[in-house]
This record gives C-alpha cells, sequence and structure tokens, in this order.
DNA sequence: CAGTGGTCTAGACCACGCC
DNA sequence: GCGTGGTCTAGACCACTGG
C-alpha cells in the first residue's frame, strides 16, 4: 500500500527525473520530522519496509544506507536500524571539534550566566529566516574544560519554535538533546565560520585572560531536518593547551 | 585473469572476513599509487573491469562509487570514470576553507620569499614519520587575496621524496599539482588544527598588521594515497573580511 | 546510435547478535 | 536457530553524452 511509483506508467519524461530511492529517503525523512519514527526507535526490517512501499529492499537499502550516512540513522547488523539519538557518544562530538592538544577528547560542562527574551536583531532575521519582529531567546553560557572556562558562548533560538523555554532549569549541558526531547527539533547539519579575534574586556573577565588575548570565533548555524535554520550560537575560545580539528578529505 | 576471490573456496573463517568489493578497491587504488592510472585517465568500463577481476558488474560499482566518494575518481554518467585531477576546479577548493565574508571564493595568488634544505626537526620528524637526521625543504611564501595578504605560510616537504625541488622555478602557486606532476604524489586526505595566535613582528611585516593581531594558524598534514604524510604546512592568516568555513553534518 | 554510468529488481548466501 | 543487515550476483531498463 502507499505506493511510491511516481515514474513508472507516464510516458517518457526525463526531464525532472527523480530516482526512486530518492523519493523514499524523503518519505522516511518526513517520518522523522513529523515525530512517526521517534529518536532510539528500532525501525521495520528493510523487507518489512520494502513491502509497505511497494519497492524492492535494494532500494530501501539505498536510501536507508544515505540517511545512516547522513547520521540521522544507526544501523547495525544483526539487530537492526535505529533512529539516531543525540545523547549517542558518537552524536555528541559531531558538532563538537575542539579538543585538546594532546589529542583528549572531553564535552566541556557548561554554566548560564544569563538569559532572556528579546528582539531579533537585522542578522538573526536573516540567518534564522524568521518574519520581522520576531522575538528570540537569547542564552549566554561559558564552559569549561579540564576544569577550566575556556569557551564563552551565546545562543539564539526563535522564540516561536522553543516555547516556555524559560521553564527550562536548568538549561542542560547538552541543548541539542533537550531541543530533541522537550521541542521534536533534530539538529542535523550545522555550518561553521571562524575567525581569529581579540578577547573584549568581558571576555577577558569570564575567561580569565587579559584583554586582546587572542580568541577563535565559531559562528554556527543549526540546520534542522527539514532544512530550515534553528540555532544561532557565537562561541569564543580560548586555544592554548586547545585546538579546532578538521578533517579533510 | 588476476581473479581476486581470496574467501570463496575456503573453509568457512569468519574472522579477518574482507568483501570482495573492498579488496577491488584496495587492487584498484594501488594503481592509482604506482602510476598505472594517471590523474586524467579515462578508466575502463565497468563491465571490462568487472571481466577482468572475474566479479560482477555490482562489486566494481561498489568500490568506485567508494573511491568518487573520497575524491579519488570523477565519474560522469554518459561519459565515464575518471582519475581525479588537481587542477580540477572542484578539487581546488577541497583543502582550502578561506572564504571572504561576503561569500565569494577565491584561490590566493602566492610569493615565495625563502627557500632552504635543512635538517628536519623532532616534531617534523615525528609528524611526516620519517627517519632520524632526515631532511627536509622549507619553503615560504606569503598569498594573497582581492590583492591584499593576508596568510603567510611555510611549507615543510621530506627531501627523500622531492629531489631536486629547489630547480622547481619559480614554485607554482598550486603545490599540489606539482606534487602530482613532477613526483606522483597525490594528496588524498589532510588533517588541520586550528587556534588563534597574535602576529609575531614578523608576521606583522608581511601581513601589514600591527603585532599582536589575531590571526588564525593553521597546521595542516597531507596524506598520500598510501596512507603516509607527505606535507607539513603551517600558514598564519588575517581573518579580517575573511573566514574559515567548515560543513558539520 | 552506441556506449557509459545510474537505477531497480529478485534472489542467494554470509556475518552478526540475540535468544 | 532465527532475524537482521551486509555482500554478491545477474539481468533489465533508463538517462546522459558524444559522434
Amino acid at each position: 500500500m502507499n505506493k511510491v511509483r511516481a515514474q513508472s506508467g507516464n510516458a517518457a519524461r526525463p526531464l525532472g527525473f527523480r530516482p526512486l530511492y530518492s523519493q523514499v529517503q524523503e518519505m522516511l525523512v518526513e517520518r522523522l520530522i513529523d515525530g512517526t519514527w521517534p529518536p532510539g526507535l528500532h525501525l521495520p526490517s528493510e523487507q518489512q519496509l520494502a513491502a509497505e512501499l511497494g519497492v524492492s529492499q535494494g532500494t530501501v537499502r539505498k536510501a536507508l544506507d544515505a540517511m545512516a550516512a547522513d547520521n540521522l540513522l544507526v544501523r547495525r547488523q544483526g539487530r537492526g536500524t535505529f533512529v539516531s539519538e543525540p545523547e549517542d557518544g558518537r552524536m555528541l562530538f559531531q558538532f563538537f571539534k575542539l579538543v585538546s592538544d594532546d589529542g583528549r577528547r572531553n564535552l566541556p560542562d557548561s554554566s548560564v550566566f544569563a538569559m532572556k527574551r528579546r528582539a531579533a536583531d537585522r542578522d538573526e532575521l536573516d540567518i534564522l529566516a524568521l518574519p520581522a519582529k520576531a522575538r528570540v531567546w537569547q542564552i549566554d553560557r561559558t564552559r569549561e574544560l579540564d576544569g577550566r572556562t575556556v569557551i564563552i558562548e551565546r545562543i539564539v533560538l526563535p522564540a516561536a519554535r522553543f516555547a516556555n523555554l524559560n521553564q527550562v532549569d536548568p538549561i542542560p549541558n547538552n541543548v541539542y538533546a533537550l531541543y530533541s526531547q522537550r521541542y521534536g527539533l533534530t539538529i542535523a547539519r550545522a555550518e561553521e565560520k571562524l575567525k581569529a579575534v581579540s578577547a573584549t574586556a568581558a571576555d577577558a573577565k569570564y575567561l580569565d585572560c587579559p584583554p586582546g588575548t587572542p580568541l577563535m570565533e565559531i559562528s554556527r548555524v543549526g540546520f534542522g531536518l527539514d532544512g530550515t535554520a534553528v540555532e544561532l550560537r557565537i562561541s569564543r575560545c580560548l586555544t592554548d593547551g586547545f585546538h579546532y580539528t578538521v578533517s579533510l578529505k
């Protein structure tokens, strides 16, 4: 039931051709977006999905493999296919690229020191694709690695998508788990822009460094499963003893 | 001829199992390493390779797809499969992540201001996996974007793998094309470590900025097709008007 | 039109995890 | 032993490119 075949039975129309597995993938991602398949779910076997969708197992497999490559699913031979959870150890470092110079990877602890609801500024309206006069939450926090405060960051969220965020106390360290569990929003992808900047007086106070110390400023935009921008985050980081790591291939 | 079947005909031995397509991929990568398939080559069709290797077309396809995903090959429907060339526009930005704040991507021009052959220091011996007392080439150059000098960088290469490098004059802007054409070395992958640092007096002179200006320091190790470290590069970059861009997924 | 990679199918068998 | 995903095969057909 619910067959996919948008192509079959039509006269030849090479224009706008779209592979079946791609259509299947879109349908399955929709189930993640609308919450039909929540994080952690053990999904039906390939054979069952193939039967349900009226396509071959190979086609379902190609869609599932692509979603697994995007870290939306986790496949485990002998067990099954599962919806990724933001608490998974693997996921935690997917978006956190700061590493100790000696190679140890640790997630930093966080302390929120300010939070408020306010009108979005022009850049924020633009980046988050919000309507004029939209309001946002602003969360300011510091983060510690190895007992030392090395990051000061500001998170900006559209108030419309994060109702009653002020009732969440405390704001957890892993905010992506919060977005997922409380608001059903999964951060699937992010873009970061890195610059070297000087510590302001405020930075210097929180990071316990002289004003003017070089900091790495990381501006991140996080995108949801549907491709819309969900979170804007600006982090300013000390990088003595730590570095930002990138793999190019 | 030249069949692959390392598995077939053996008694069951689940330990050390290795998929056929993976063995095929290894054999094909070897042809890139040893120069049998040089950059730009139009390689045999999937059917021909399948026949040659004694496997099915689907197995060859999986190996070729994996190599294309690693940017070692370029596949074009209707035309064929080609060995990637470092001159390709796509390849040029694979390893260059600095972008104008307005989104324009340009490759910088380069000016070499110093070059010498010397003994490698301890870190270099370690990173490049060189024997004790190995010698290296050191190339110092500046790079310009939009007519402004924004990068000062040092490239360190094992002298043993880059014979007579001093006879190359001038050192071209795209050194990866030089490595490929003159030495048959393809940079297939790189790891970068980013830090925020202060401009030294020397940096300040070349970059025309005050000493102490925050710079982004990028330490890159480039790896060849065989997985060995080929190049060490340290770039120090101004980031006003430019940023380093990263996509996380 | 011929040749190539891309899609889709159907089925067999294998490695793995769990009971 | 059973169910899962993973591999491998064989073959049909489609979309794209170039001559």
